[in-house]
DNA sequence: AGCAAGTTGAGGGCTTTGCAACAAAATATT
DNA sequence: AATATTTTGTTGCAAAGCCCTCAACTTGCT
């Protein structure tokens, strides 16, 4: 019997073949450098049956490493972006209409500053659809990438690589940005209320204040939904806004605040 | 009078259909932010049949603008890589190797720079994979998402960003980097002669000779196959380096001049 | 108009993938 | 060594995708 075992030892493992954590780090590896990935490759590559591809996959997508899609998988977070389906369906639309409506505000040839988020992405790629000339300083790679070759020039901010939001933070970062001054900055946030503007991650609420700063026009993108939320750091007043690009026109005392403050409301218009 | 053809294209069809040319951009535009499209969902989203989409996929792979993948595709470029099959199959697992061996030169605790090029991509996938805990500088974006939740600080180079590499260059980014002394640097070329390292783009190589001048330990790594070729610009001298990475011993005049200039030959093992 | 070229949709034959249940093998445990 | 547990492979079937051709439709041009 321990023939039998030794033999189908022998033919078996004649190609090396790895374990299930050394493989699914490969899984991950490969997904960092190439988008997507085939499941039947991957089987043939690792010398395992596709189910057992199959099962790695959906291991890894459970813990949001990988995003399945049909025949194989291709990387998860990238700024992480809401699915097509979601974004057709609900009301993540408003979302690109508030984007498309922002990218009217840059004029031909101006300086402005982008950071990093899912609703300045949508800014990005409606600046790349309308082919604005214009030079944008971010410190966000999704909204490099999405400028990427439009007739856009990018600048890219140094500093510290944030995986989680394919972004750079840090003093590198804000003394890099505080070297410029831009015709407009255009900034999304997690929260806003009548006490101001706030944001859920330290490091980035510093960029925008900085962003702010710099610019002779400041603008806020932000949905509806986050009226009233308060993220953990403030990252400005509203008087530090000269316009918030909204797709439903605040009431109640966030709208007196901001009247108060002067900041024109843009609504970004339906169709 | 003689061309009255403008109005039909004004004509309301109720249906919101884009034009073909509209459609593909779309799709770009979408992959720019995600990375891996379906076919069915697009079909669905533009209102189109699947045999539409799939030939805007055809003629947008031809172009090199995205890559096919089973029911559906993702984007191309992202410092364009060679694929899996081409990788077990061809010569390119030595540029692996080449990753490899020189991620076992940077030590624990280091501070390294890096450059874009798709050899010090597969030195960040190595060093990721052995969970080396060091500091690195890159001015590529592919290095520091191959880096990027690994046990590796990443910090991003500020400059204008080149979408074909997915990288910055410009005088930011060299200025940036001078700030900076780091125990190595590890650089690749698209070309090595006796007369020197050579780069095939200038930006590239400026980036490349600010590298050699801020770090203690300099290495370059380059695939026998580049050895005699030489590169537009010239990006340093042999006697600017401490070592070569190489998957196979130079010989003649290439190997007489390293020896002179005190270069050493570290050898890619095989498996 | 009316023709020509280009574009799109529908159908059918085929391959690939997904899924689930079960069997076999490898690994861990006692 | 025997047993439990985990991991992997196999099989069968439904669903999705691919590729081809042909017909219907749009668009551009004279």
């Amino acid at each position: 019997m321990s023939k039998t075992k030794a033999k189908q030892k022998d033919a078996r493992k004649g190609r090396d073949r790895l374990k299930k954590s050394d493989r699914r780090r490969q899984i991950l590896l490969e997904l960092k450098l190439r988008p997507h990935v085939r499941i039947s490759d991957l089987a043939r590559s690792f010398n395992v049956s596709t189910e057992t591809v199959r099962r790695d996959f959906d291991a890894l997508a459970q813990d949001g490493l990988l995003a399945r899609a049909h025949g194989g998988a291709s990387t998860a977070s990238q700024g992480h972006y809401p699915s097509l389906d979601e974004r057709t369906a609900a009301r993540a639309a408003e979302r690109t209409r508030i984007g498309e409506t922002a990218a009217a505000l840059v004029q031909e040839g101006d300086t402005v500053m982008i950071d990093s988020g899912s609703t300045t992405i949508q800014l990005a790629r409606a600046l790349a659809l309308q082919g604005r000339s214009c030079t944008v300083i971010t410190n966000s790679i999704p909204v490099a990438a999405a400028l990427g070759d439009s007739a856009a020039d990018v600048i890219l901010c140094p500093g510290e690589f944030l995986p989680a939001e394919s972004a750079v933070i840090g003093a590198d970062t804000l003394e890099y940005l505080s070297r410029f001054n831009v015709d407009r900055c255009l900034i999304g946030a997690t929260g806003l209320t009548d006490e101001g503007i706030s944001e859920a991650i330290n490091g980035f609420a510093a960029i925008k204040r900085m962003m702010l700063q710099r610019a002779a026009n400041r603008h806020l993108l932000i949905d509806a939904q986050k009226f009233g939320c308060k993220g953990l750091v403030r990252a400005g007043a509203l008087a530090d806004l000269d316009s918030v690009v909204v797709d439903t026109a605040p009431t109640g005392p966030l709208r007196a605040a901001l009247d108060a403050a002067n900041v024109e409301i843009v609504l970004a218009d339906l169709g």
